[in-house]
RNA sequence: GCCGCGUUGGUCAAGGGGUUAAGACGCCUCCCUUUCACGGAGGAAUCACGGGUUCGAAUCCCGUACGUGGUACCA
């Protein structure tokens, strides 16, 4: 029988949730729901110097905004809480002393400084690494050269240490990754990492392990960056004696900066006028406020659709998924092994494409939002529904919207009578004194009483309804944008278009 | 520097011994549209380099170059 797919999102709280964590949730969502598993939520608040108030909570409302919401997480409890690591803080220091007991950690009372001299003396020795490791904590102040009851003397004292792990060298790690396949390391160049710090949190090392376990987590999902330092959590599952529970890994590629080089970061975002957080997020110690995807007027099913294939493709040439279809076809297997740069152009042309499939219902809310923001308070509903209707095309974000709709309820403050003015004159004027004549008598206002009557008064007057439709268009839009000039007049209805046309007569 | 992971058009990518090397974004041309879009039809543009293996290499192997990540009491 096998055991009960369960993974986890890992954040730790210390500032906007990134692309690229936001795809890592989907990946890992994806692959809980696609095997009827569970999807964790868990913050790794260890560094206590890098916390972020407000951070959390936020990253919550983000997975909520694209609706991935987790089935345990510190904000709804679950089995295995509490799920935030600073309120396990104890649970670790026992494995971390475990560790020690059976000898494969120790303490270290180096200070920062004997640190430093350790890899100053390295470096002039012309050593390649500058690692705490077998070569030299022979050297160092640990309990590994000290005498026990020195050690513990130390300790009474309240001397500051940290556990470190203790990696034994000339040992090849070997395991497979998901994506990449076998992957291996030789533990001669890997470190005796720190496991517990000083102040007695554990680093990310001890924690993901012990997490995991406890947690029951049987596939663990991460960025790339996290690849060098696998063959440490290997030991550490090897030497808790847990191997048999050890989660499955996929090490996921990065998303890098559109034009130079590097993992993308918000700064990018700034520079290359783009967002990088999925909701805007208001940064409490610079006072920042960094815009994010949806407040930009992305679709929450367009930002997941563009960062599902950001890094995955089922081989088809499909590229359009909703999120039922990515549970059903995602397949971890079929993940890049190398990093893609973000292309901030197609991202919109998924959104884009999301606007033309939806129904405008389904966003709508959202749209009447960004219309009152700006001071536009929409009153009638079946209105407001058309005009979306109508305009929707051309919509590449939900902030489009409102220049594409707003002449329906405002008149256009400006009116571009210079397109018209070359090509005017008394015989287009009259026309249209006479066509608003003949408008203010219909009884039914509709799309096609209105053209009829215009190509009949066009033709009474001698003139091509060709000459007379950007005229027209530019007086009740007031530029060259738009739907057909018809339905849009129907929507205006007839007072207002009369109106509006009267108005840009009287300006030529 | 050292260690790991990568490398198919400008970007995202399919393909994994024999293909005219898919498709998408962007760009360009045309059609449709009496506006702007949508839509439709086309176009330019690619297997990092060098050696092998093979009748045959984008595909397998080895080097090199380049990119990228790590090298913290950060995650």
């Amino acid at each position: 029988m096998s055991k009960k797919v369960r993974v986890r999102f890992a954040p730790s709280p210390t500032g906007g949730l990134h692309l690229g964590g936001v795809r890592t949730v989907l990946y890992n969502y994806l692959f809980a729901k696609q095997h009827g598993g569970d999807f964790i939520l868990r913050v790794e608040d260890t560094d206590r110097s890098r916390y972020v108030e407000g951070a959390e909570e936020y990253i919550v409302d983000c997975l909520k905004w694209c609706g991935l919401n987790p089935d345990e997480g510190p904000h709804i409890g679950g089995d295995y809480a509490p799920y935030r690591q600073s309120e396990r803080k104890n649970l670790y220091k026992e494995y971390a002393e475990e560790l020690v007991k059976s000898g494969h950690a120790y303490y270290a009372f180096d200070t920062p400084e004997e640190i430093e001299a350790m890899r100053e003396k390295q470096k002039a020795d012309g050593k390649h690494t500058l690692h705490y490791d077998h070569h030299v904590r022979e050297h160092m102040r640990n309990s590994i050269n000290l005498m026990p009851d020195e050690t513990q003397h130390l300790i009474n004292e309240g001397t500051p240490y940290v556990i470190r792990i203790k990696v034994e060298p000339n040992e090849i790690i070997c395991f497979e990754d998901m994506i990449r396949g076998s992957v291996e390391f030789d533990t001669e160049n890997v470190d005796d990492k720190v496991l517990l710090k000083a102040d007695g949190m554990p680093t990310y090392h001890l924690a993901v392990v012990v997490d995991d376990y406890l947690m029951k987590v049987t596939h663990a999902f991460r960025g790339e960056e996290w690849l060098p330092s696998a063959p440490v959590h290997i030991l550490l599952w090897k030497y808790l004696e847990w191997a048999d529970n050890m989660p499955k890994w996929a090490h996921l590629p990065l998303i890098l900066k559109p034009d130079g080089n590097g993992k993308l970061s918000k700064r990018d975002g700034d520079r290359l006028g783009f967002p990088v957080f999925a909701m805007n997020w208001a940064d409490p110690k610079t006072g920042d406020l960094i815009k994010g995807f949806k407040e930009l007027g992305f679709l929450p099913e367009a930002f997941l659709n563009l960062l599902a294939v950001l890094g995955w493709n089922d081989g088809t040439e499909q590229e359009i998924y909703t999120l039922d279809e990515l549970i059903e076809k995602f397949s971890i297997e079929k993940v890049h092994h190398s990093g893609a740069k973000f292309d901030y152009e197609k991202a919109k042309w998924f959104n884009h494409e999301w606007i033309k499939r939806l129904p405008v219902t389904s966003y709508q809310l959202q749209v009447r939002k960004i219309f009152e923001e700006k001071g536009l308070i929409i009153s009638d509903d079946e209105k407001f529904v058309k005009v979306l209707e109508l305009v929707k095309d051309r919509c590449t974000l939900l902030t489009d919207f409102y220049e594409q709709a707003l002449f329906f309820f405002v008149a256009p403050e400006k009116v571009n009578v210079e397109s018209i003015k070359p090509k005017w004159n008394d015989e287009k004027k009259d026309f249209f004194i006479e066509l608003i004549k003949k408008w203010s008598e219909i009884k039914d206002w509709q799309h096609n009483n209105l053209e009829n009557i215009f190509k009949e008064t066009a033709a009474t007057h001698h003139l091509k309804p060709g000459e007379l439709m950007l005229p027209l268009r530019i007086m009740l839009v007031g530029d060259k944008f738009g739907p057909g000039v018809f339905d849009i007049a129907t929507v205006i209805e007839k007072e207002e278009s009369v109106k509006r046309i009267l108005h840009t007569v009287s300006l030529l």
